[in-house]
DNA sequence: AATTATGCATAAGAAAATTATGTATATTTG
DNA sequence: CAAATATACATAATTTTCTTATGCATAATT
């Protein structure tokens, strides 16, 4: 709710991440995926998902098939192969950027 | 270098835990700061750091002091008294942002 | 003498989000 | 049964925050 921001930026990783550990998934479900996986702390708003999803998708990370469940539309998403080894680096990253905060912040800083 | 993006958002709160640290710094040397603590991993851009500080100081949260050094300006930074608390919110949020995108990026993500 | 380092600053543009809408069906609740 | 909430997608306008580019000026190095 309030340090959304610091999100910024790592929404694609997320949803990449979501999508190596479940082979298809479609928006909605990943919203209230990541609602309780982090205990509300982070509320994807649709505004920013589906551009993100857009957006993997003309890159070619990740692949969609629709599918009519009732009567209502469903876009299911999974990765690519490209996609996989896209996954791989940005959580590498992610995990060498978490790395560096930690230190950052919880360092006596003082140097020379 | 290259997840410089993964940044965006931490930049005030770099700089206010600097400052906790370090009682003054001027902008200059918390570039040259950063760039050491972090192995080169974060390289806070001129761009992005003046306008931070700037902001701020707008904010209250920190004080300018400016010395002439040689021949030339220095302006010193220091935290205000609500920059102080400001700045364990912001360590806070931090921290636990930086757990539940450890989290994020570890789990099996499966949920029923 | 030219380049790099020190030290500040701002403007233009890009990237990625928020907020506000919009459409439509399904389910729950009063 | 009507109204509200949940499901499911989408996009446009705006905001935030950054990168890139530029500018000025002094000091040190090559």
């Amino acid at each position: 709710m309030s340090n959304q921001k610091l999100f910024k930026g790592s929404l694609q990783t997320i949803i990449l991440k979501l999508l190596e550990r479940n082979a298809k998934m479609y928006g909605y479900e990943m919203v209230q995926h990541v609602k309780q996986l982090t205990n509300e702390e982070l509320n994807i708003t649709e505004g920013a998902l589906y551009p993100a999803l857009h957006k993997l998708e003309s890159e070619g990370f990740v692949e969609v098939e629709v599918l009519k469940v009732g009567n209502r539309m469903r876009k299911y998403y999974s990765l690519t192969k490209s996609g996989v080894t896209e996954t791989s680096d940005r959580i590498g990253e992610m995990s060498r950027f978490l790395e560096t905060m930690e230190q950052l912040i919880t360092s006596k800083t003082k140097l020379a």
